[in-house]
DNA sequence: CCGAAAGGTGCAGTCAGTGCAAAGTTGCGC
DNA sequence: GCGCAACTTTGCACTGACTGCACCTTTCGG
């Protein structure tokens, strides 16, 4: 199904031109690294670069938005007895085991690349952004209000990108050494408390 | 102290690049508007439109980091008793009634130009996030833990951006007929119960 | 009124990103 | 195997954002 040929090539290609980029920008920074480099160095024109990407920012961040948004279908599809938070939980859980399941190095570097440069941080939160959009539709069929009458389903979105970002943060913090699931849960328990201070 | 002829005439040409930005968007949309034609109307050249902002997206969203920034240092002279949440509640407050004082029609303006460009989304989120970035070192100097070491910090700052962007975004929702230091309120409300579903 | 400091401007250049049309590849029915 | 249809890659030309530099104009303090 998914295995001709050309969708094959054209999986690698992508992945090579992430991976390029990545590696580039975290040698050079940022802006000393040029589409024409990136595009060279992966073995395709500069013009086909943007076949691929819409901008160098987008292909050192590498994320695409459809692969975020599953978010919001799986979370349609959990259980109706589950309450919001619980259902998003799950969710999360989920995406956090099958991250640490994809090659070793690539979520650290991409981490750490997009840690230097603000404006791919910028970038990512755009990402997030289109699948909280599309999250909160979600979380309010479930809750039974709208978008635009209530701000319970924008804000829980919104916090489940943070509960994201924020357990992203603390993995990169730590080196990587600590398990990223168990960072997305700590994050959600102070969540779900109310966010109160912690004892020292 | 600011009222020097030169002081007063940088704020007035800086004000005069936002404007002139957001009524151009306005009417043709990011792309139909070019730095020139900002620079143009706002009677003066291109080259001293950079001067002002370092990018088209900055001239247009109009909000610099520095006014951002006080809320960290708002945060940190809250007194010692009240707790991470309280404070932030307090500071958002006062936050949003100076909002509130600005002239009427520029914040409805702005939040709409914003909402319909999705690159200007990611451009205030990037504004935010180094406030965020400042806050979470005052929320972590107050609760005795340090950025790295405890989600903590990192996790309460990122909310505290979320409730204020949801608030807007619920303010746009209604047309500006509601309170936004209500609507602020209200997200703190949701967010400190712990996100509780809603009663429908 | 003058000299120093700061802001405004023109110029030339780099690089991201796009539309178009001409190759080059791949898939598929025969 | 063959050849046509569909898709991809690529080169080319172009627009527009953004920058460094050098020069001019305005403001400020004395």
């Amino acid at each position: 199904m998914t295995s001709g040929l050309r969708e094959r090539k054209k999986l690698a290609t992508r992945l090579a031109l992430h991976q390029t980029a990545l590696q580039l920008v975290a040698e050079r920074g940022l802006d000393g690294v040029s589409v024409d480099d990136i595009a060279g160095r992966a073995g395709v024109s500069p013009r086909t670069f943007f076949n691929y990407f819409p901008t160098k920012d987008d292909a050192v961040v590498g994320i695409d938005a459809s692969a975020v948004g599953q978010a919001a279908e799986r979370f349609a599809a959990r259980p109706a007895h589950e309450s919001p938070v619980e259902a998003l939980r799950a969710v999360h859980a989920q995406q956090a085991a099958e991250m640490a399941g994809e090659p070793e190095t690539l979520w650290p570097l991409r981490l750490r690349v997009i840690d230097e440069h603000p404006v791919l941080i910028a970038r990512l939160h755009a990402v997030f952004g289109s699948a909280e959009r599309a999250l909160a539709e979600a979380i309010a069929v479930r809750t039974g209000t709208t978008v635009g009458a209530d701000l319970y389903p924008t804000l829980l979105a919104a916090v489940s990108g943070v509960a994201v970002r924020a357990a992203l943060h603390a993995w990169l913090a730590s080196d990587f050494t600590e398990s990223l699931p168990a960072l997305v849960d700590e994050a959600w328990d102070v969540l779900a408390a109310g966010l109160p201070a912690p004892r020292p």
